[in-house]
DNA sequence: ATAGTTCCTCTAGTGACTAGAGGTTCAAGG
DNA sequence: CCTTGAACCTCTAGTCACTAGAGGAACTAT
C-alpha cells in the first residue's frame, strides 16, 4: 500500500518532478512522509494521478481537470457540468482539427511544388511570403 | 515608405509588443530611429515579418522560421533543406490530426454515455478515472 | 502650445512542466 | 552494524512564444 514517489511515477507513468509540481499547484494532496521527509503514497493517490495523468492525455487544462475532479468529489450532484465541460472540450478539439487539416493541404501544396530546384523557386519559401489571409 | 510600429502591426496583424520581441530574438533585424528613437519601417521589414507571422500561423517554430529566412536569403542554393522542413512539419501535422481524432472518438463516447444523471453515473468522470492505456 | 495617442524600456507573468545543484534518506548486501 | 549507491529532498531557474503593466518620452493634430 505504501509507495514512494518513484514507484508512483512507474504505476502512473507520470513523471516524479511532475507528481511534485502536481501537488504544488493543489492537484494532488500532500501525501504523508516518512520520518526522513519522504513523499508516501495509498492507492487513492495513483487512482487520482490516474483521473489526471487520462484528462491531461486528452488535452484538459489543469483548471478544467481541477473543476472534473471536484464534481467526482461529489457524486449526488447532477453531472450536467462535467458534461458541458466535456462538450466546450470537445467543440475546441473538433475547431482545432479543422485548422489542422487546412494547415495541412497548405503544406502539401507547398511541397507537391517543389521538386528539388533552387530557393529562387521553391514553392515553399513562396507560399510562406504571401501575407495571411484574414 | 517609413512606417511606425504601430503601422506595420497593423498592415501585418502582428501585435506591436510581438514585432519588438520578434527583434530581441532575432527574427526581425533592428531598424532605424527617429531622433526620438522611435522605430522605422520599410517594405523589406514588413514583408519578412509577413513571412514569418505567414509561418507561425502554419505552426512552424521560431527555429524553424529562422533557419527557412536563412534559406530565403540565399536564393540560388538548391531547396531540398527547405523541402525537408516543410515534409517534418507535415509529418508533425498529420501526426497531430491522428491523435486529435482518436480524442474526439473518446470525448465523443464520453457525451453519448452521459445524459443528465448525477456525477455518481457520470461517463465523463468515469471514462477518466481509468488509467491510460500505454 | 497643448492634448492625446503612440511610442520607449524594463520587469515580470503565463502554462505545464523540465533541468540542475547540492544535500539527505532509504534498502540491500556484506 | 556498516557501507554503498540509488532514490529522494528542496530550491532556483529555464523552456516557448508571447502578453501585461509600470513609468515615462516622443510624435501628431489642432
Amino acid at each position: 500500500m505504501d509507495m514512494s514517489i518513484g514507484e508512483l511515477s512507474k504505476r502512473t507513468a507520470v513523471k516524479v518532478p511532475t507528481i511534485r509540481y502536481y501537488e504544488q499547484i493543489g492537484l494532488l494532496p500532500e501525501p504523508p512522509r516518512t520520518d526522513g521527509q519522504q513523499r508516501r503514497y495509498g492507492t487513492a493517490a495513483q487512482e487520482r494521478l490516474n483521473f489526471i495523468r487520462h484528462a491531461r492525455t486528452l488535452g484538459f487544462e489543469v483548471d478544467d481537470i481541477r473543476e472534473l475532479l471536484t464534481l467526482a468529489a461529489h457524486p449526488s450532484e447532477p453531472c450536467a457540468h462535467a458534461d458541458e465541460i466535456a462538450a466546450r472540450h470537445l467543440a475546441a478539439v473538433e475547431k482545432r482539427i479543422e485548422q489542422l487539416q487546412a494547415l495541412k493541404g497548405e503544406l502539401e501544396r507547398m511541397l507537391e511544388a517543389c521538386h528539388g530546384g533552387s530557393v529562387a523557386e521553391c514553392q515553399v519559401i513562396e507560399s510562406l511570403s504571401l501575407p495571411v489571409p484574414q
